[in-house]
RNA sequence: GGGCUGGUAGAUCAGUUGGUAGAUCGUCAGGUUCGCACCCUGAAGGCCCCGGAUUCGAAUUCCGGCCAGUCCA
């Protein structure tokens, strides 16, 4: 992109910032002589823009105020703007279920994202958020790597939004933001008098914002080296040329870094003593770690010079970092290390209990992996330092009992962390013990360890180089590891396949119903109506038909169309966009004309079908939650009218017992033959009496939501078509559930009918199976385990029996056999003998007499043949193996083996005489020559 | 969502170019011992994950599925 901030820069002068605010108290516009950037301050004097790095360091440590703990920072911050008009909303989950390109919650301007920006009208305006936002790394954030070292950097972190959003549309509905002057007055205001910072101590530097495809001026407010807020105000739009316009809607975009807050008013060593409080502190009590206070001190203060923007150059930092406090590198590393691991570990564990809270899961897939990696991490680190008094799982515990002050939501995490902390840390000394033994082998076995080598035990089984580094070491193996191994990996990694979105029918649609009034819904207010009467608005193409007024219910809402007849046209799909509902016919007719009145007869069954499956799966989804725990949520679902599938959150496979008590929920639900209700919910309010779990299938754009409740059971935003009563789903029935991936459990069951029908099938295996075997039902598996045991007993007693027919044998062999010197061939032909059992055979007889060689020829449609000899006659370079495949290759046969022991076949049974003949003949030819 | 690795005796794993399924530990029996441990001898214990294809012949090759592990977006 050819847009940057530079050049943006150029056009953005200091009219651009000047706020109202800046005019009223004097203040001077500065330029920073070291990192050349624009500031304004009150302080005529100022040496430079107040950014860390510009400073030397952060200046408010250790100048310890009357501060705010976590919790007073975000009440404090509320209070406040709250108190000058803004509303409070209630918080989103962290795991960004609303979002397809995201896993988690970000920023709080996530939330806004897909529907406020894009025209929806906001819940409030202004609104403030104490938001949790999650960041694990990736382009422009924090490397997870760092947690712990820089001293502000968390994964999780509340995220204070303060929004306003400006547009005519909203302007028109009475919905008033504010703009720059208000916004900066406001956090001014904050930072001076609520945080009782000196006015001449706030430096608010000039920048630009840009991101998502828009940008904007922003105002960063630093003091004493540490950069509070940024208050961004997006304002345009980049069009593909890159030129940029005014933005429809204007959004005053203010990220407080709330734990930053704290930690300035407190001004402790790092971020994590505001933050984790009396988590951290116990940690710390446990281990009874002891820091030089005077080394500490110094390096916190230094420690905000690591730019984690350049991840590569960290240690290179702290190298300077440690000649300035003037200790030796490696000395201040093995100080600095284990408490660097509290924080790490702390940090880390926050973040699990609010992601898993939200129904988040440690796993080998998506956003789940990340929470796999840091918690790996941290058994890791535990190890590495020995911080064997401290325990992970009580830790996640603290920060639940600690968070759940203000943030209730954290409580859902309460069963679900024990077992999920074990079944990972099992996991993962798994993986170790295994990864461990397997690089022993390979070093015993002589084999390769280069490069290439390491790079795949690390993709395939996460042995990590450093380990397999350790183990050759205690094994006495030289082993060479370059020092970017890593940058190897990387360059490893498969490239990312673009998709490729085919244009839908959607987009198609779209061009052609322009002007096209909205169709009346009629669906919602009456499902069971299937035959009516409506007016043709459009044909398009003969294909394509709108009416005024429909019951075909179009494909959304997780439900599948419904299909049926307009007159006599059969109707295939049915699309609705925007509001405009088309019904698409299986051929043209041209016949039906815009202003002609139709018939329209829906398809029942199939309606009824999905519909059923629909109620179904609310039903069962409420089921998987109670049985399974508040870590349930929906992952994704599929109705049709044959089955119905739920993908859900959970950590394991699920036993029979639990898909049972599900099914007895479920069908339990149905008997009580509950009644639904379907109604339309301002969101606000909807949320604030249902919370996040109605948005099971992800969060629905609009400030109206539709509510399918079924009473005291389940409660969700859905736009799909539900029965009046629980009853009349019919039965429920799983057929199945297994794990599709690490931490996602796909239920598959059917309902109505089709269940019934699902039983009759099962019900005909059991018959059949039972008649085969001529016995009860209830004693199939008695029976069948019978029959394993009674066959493999048998087995074992035709070998038995084999060795004694080998041994009755013996006469008659001896009398075929042709003698050369001291060794005898024989040919025996058998009737439909397996190989293996000719072997058996040749063996017991080989055993017995060295001086045999057996040629086994098994008679069925084609021929089979063995060719066996002993020791004896192998070490003299007789070889079985050959000989076959000499014999058989003549007769258009294959063989091959080993020299005491050929087998081959593939030869037609009339080949058999002149087999006979020409093994004698060459088989003599051979002995004579040894 | 994509890639990679693995599935063989109760456990941990070998298994060569396709050609009679093995080791170690554990179990059981016998020997040794006053007895136990150790040691010695022997035995039991395998749908080689499932299905299909190739082949005279597949634990082994190929395809599909199931289960598990792991790395990356």
């Amino acid at each position: 992109m050819s847009l940057n901030k530079k050049d943006l820069r150029k056009k953005f002068g200091k009219n651009k910032y000047e706020v109202e605010l800046f005019r009223e108290k004097g203040f001077v516009r500065l330029r920073c002589p070291i990192c050349g950037d624009y500031y304004w301050t009150l302080d005529p004097d100022s040496k430079n823009c107040g950014d860390t790095l510009c400073i030397g360091g952060y200046k408010f440590l250790g100048k310890k105020k009357n501060g705010w703990d976590f919790h007073e920072t975000i009440k404090n911050w509320c209070n406040f703007f709250e108190e000058h008009g803004h509303t409070r909303i209630d918080e989103f989950p962290v795991v960004a279920r609303w979002r397809d390109d995201l896993y988690y919650t970000i920023a709080s301007i996530t939330l806004f994202q897909k529907s406020v920006l894009q025209g929806a009208v906001p819940p409030a305006n202004p609104l403030i958020v104490p938001q949790p936002c999650i960041r694990f790394g990736g382009k422009g954030f924090n490397d997870i790597d760092n947690v712990g070292k820089t001293g502000r950097h968390l994964s999780s972190f509340i995220m204070g939004g303060q929004h306003s959003f400006n547009s005519e549309k909203l302007r028109n509905i009475g919905s008033n933001g504010y703009w720059m002057d208000r916004c900066i007055d406001l956090d001014f205001k904050f930072i001076t008098k609520e945080m009782k910072v000196p006015e001449n101590e706030v430096t608010l530097r000039e920048d630009i914002w840009i991101g998502g495809g828009n940008f904007g001026p922003c105002l960063e407010s630093f003091s004493k080296g540490l950069e509070i807020v940024n208050s961004v105000f997006m304002q345009y739009e980049i069009l593909p040329d890159n030129s940029f316009k005014q933005m429809d809607m204007t959004v005053v975009d203010v990220g407080w870094g709330i734990e930053r807050v704290g930690w300035f008013t407190l001004g402790t060593p790092t971020i994590y003593e505001a933050t984790f409080g009396p988590v951290l502190e116990k940690m710390k009590r446990s281990t009874g770690i002891s820091i030089d206070e005077r080394i500490i001190n110094k390096y916190t203060i230094l420690s905000g010079l690591l730019n984690v923007d350049e991840v590569n150059d960290v240690n290179l930092v702290r190298k300077k970092i440690a000649k300035e406090i003037g200790i030796d590198y490696y000395e201040m590393e093995k100080l600095l290390g284990p408490l660097e691991a509290h924080y790490a570990i702390c940090d880390h564990l926050r973040t699990l209990v609010f992601t898993i809270a939200d129904g988040a899961i440690p796993s080998n897939v998506g956003g789940g992996y990340n929470l796999r990696v840091i918690l790996r991490r941290c058994f890791s680190l535990k190890d590495y330092y020995s911080l064997d008094n401290i325990d992970l799982l009580e830790i996640m515990y603290d920060h639940l009992k600690y968070l759940k002050k203000t943030y209730k939501r954290v409580e859902d995490a309460e069963e679900i962390l024990k077992p999920i902390y074990e079944i990972e840390k099992e996991r993962y000394k798994n993986t170790l013990k295994t990864g461990k033994k397997f690089i022993r082998s390979l070093i015993r076995k002589n084999e390769k360890l280069d490069v290439d080598k390491i790079i795949e035990l690390y993709q395939s089984r996460g042995i990590p180089p450093e380990l397999i580094e350790e183990i050759a070491k205690d094994e006495n193996c030289e082993i060479e590891i370059p020092g970017n191994i890593y940058l190897l990996i990387d360059e490893k990694r498969n490239k990312q396949q673009e998709i490729e979105k085919s244009m839908g029918i959607k987009e198609v649609l779209k061009e052609k119903i322009k002007g096209i009034p909205d169709t009346q819904l009629a669906y919602y207010d009456d499902h069971t109506i299937l035959t009516f009467q409506s007016n043709i608005i459009k044909n398009i193409e003969g294909k394509y038909i709108i009416l005024d007024k429909t019951y075909f219910y179009p494909t959304g809402g997780g439900q599948l169309n419904d299909t049926g007849k307009i007159n006599e046209s059969k109707v295939v799909n049915v699309e609705k966009i925007g509001n405009v509902v088309v019904h698409i016919l299986k051929k043209p007719n041209t016949k039906l004309v815009a202003g002609e009145k139709v018939e329209c007869k829906i398809d029942k069954d199939r309606r009824f079908a999905l519909v059923r499956h629909h109620t179904a799966t609310h039903i069962i989804n409420a089921a998987a939650r109670k049985v399974l725990g508040k870590h349930v949520w929906q992952a994704g679902t599929e109705k049709t009218p044959e089955h119905a599938r739920l993908d859900i959150t959970h950590f394991k496979n699920l036993t029979m017992e639990e898909i049972w008590e599900i099914e007895d929920w479920a069908n339990k639900i149905v008997m009580e033959n509950r009644a639904l209700t379907k109604k339309v919910h301002e969101r606000v309010e909807a949320e604030k009496k249902y919370g996040f779990r109605l948005y099971q299938g992800g969060v629905v754009p609009g400030k109206d939501i539709r509510i399918v409740s079924i009473a005291d059971w389940d409660d969700e935003a859905c736009a799909g078509l539900h029965l009046n009563y629980t009853g009349e789903v019919g039965l429920i029935k799983i057929k199945n559930a297994r794990r599709i991936q690490d931490g996602i459990v796909r239920l598959e069951y059917v309902a109505g009918i089709p269940a019934i029908r699902f039983i009759h099938k099962q019900e005909k295996i059991l018959k059949d199976t039972s008649n085969l075997l001529s016995v009860r039902e209830d004693e199939l598996l008695k029976t069948t385990k019978r029959f394993f045991e009674e066959w493999k007993s048998l087995q074992k007693e035709k070998r038995a029996l084999l060795k004694d027919i080998a041994l009755k044998m013996l006469d008659e062999l001896n009398q075929n056999a042709i003698k050369i010197n001291e060794s005898k061939f024989v040919i025996k032909i058998f009737d439909n003998k397996e190989i293996n059992d000719m072997i058996v055979i040749g063996n017991e007889i080989i055993n017995f007499d060295q001086n045999f060689i057996l040629e086994f020829i098994a008679k069925s449609q084609k021929l089979n043949i063995i060719l066996m000899t002993s020791k004896k006659l192998t070490s003299k370079g007789f070889n079985c193996g050959k000989a076959i495949r000499n014999i058989l290759n003549k007769f258009g046969g294959g063989g091959g083996g080993k020299d005491n022991l050929g087998q081959g076949g593939g030869i037609n049974i009339a080949h058999l005489n002149e087999i006979e003949k020409y093994s004698i003949d060459y088989i003599s030819n051979l002995l004579q020559k040894i």
